[in-house]
DNA sequence: ATTTTTGCTATTAAATCAGTAGCAAAAGTA
DNA sequence: TACTTTTGCTACTGATTTAATAGCAAAAAT
């Protein structure tokens, strides 16, 4: 269990963290579209290979951002949700979506609109409801 | 100029910008304090290796989160500012800090206070100060 | 005129990422 | 019950990125 950060500071502790292509955009599949199996993350539009889903979710768990369980009606698949520390990565997600909308649109002409997805709301609103919305998948999930 | 984005997904976009381990730890030395030189950011905590430190200044350049320019007292050294794209990233790395102050703390025993940095007052407030000391920075340097 | 500083580039090695194939076990279907 | 499909991976190969160090030219300082 040594310390494998780079230094004390804050935001590139997270970085050491979730500072990869990949890690946040899994906690996104799960946050704003409910995404909790291998299969749903493996079927996202950036394409995530087989191998690396595999080590980013395992990393994700051993840093107890998310939990991996199979529940009694499946033995076969595995459920991955995220913890609360997970679903508190929420406010940091909304901030780089807004960034993105107001500052890459001309750069990315592809860009969704993030007004269906509510985003145009008051910001803790919008956070809170991603987070309280999510706490209730993982409510109904685990029953 | 073709788009090389991986998707339209705007976290996604903002990830394949600044979606790596130095990027943002180079914005943060700029924004919290005040870097501009090739120098003042070869010398964080992190220790960014130079090859590195000329790529990622390179790519921000391109994206139009930073300038590179030469004051006319000193033909050596260039000077590094953020653009207002870059600047606009504050928030993003307050909620960052936040994140990892509340999370990260029991993980990296090391980890600095943020109540020195007067991370613990009102978030917007907090975001605010930073970018308005910031643009007085860039008005002082460039006269 | 000499030394120091700055802003890099070059080089090599290591780590990570990406793409594809494949496979065992569970689940679904006939 | 046998067969097919789905799921959750691992293995493998190659490409790309990162890391660490050395070094160097031009400007600045002494």
């Amino acid at each position: 269990m040594e310390n494998n950060f780079r230094s004390g500071c804050p935001l590139a502790s997270t970085l050491d963290i979730v500072g990869d292509k990949w890690s946040l955009l899994i906690v996104r599949d799960m946050l704003l579209q409910g995404k909790k199996t291998f299969k749903d993350f493996s079927i996202s539009p950036e394409k995530i290979a087989p191998g690396i889903l595999s080590s980013r979710l395992k990393w994700l768990e051993e840093n107890e951002l998310i939990t991996k369980q199979k529940l009694p009606a499946n033995q076969k698949e595995n459920i991955y949700l995220l913890t609360e520390k997970g679903i508190e990565l929420a406010p940091v997600i909304t901030e780089i979506i807004l960034w993105s909308d107001k500052n890459l649109r001309v750069q990315n002409t592809e860009m969704f609109s993030i007004a269906e997805a509510g985003f145009n709301q008051d910001k803790s609103k919008v956070t809170e409801g991603i987070q309280n919305n999510y706490r209730q998948l993982v409510q109904e999930t685990l029953g």
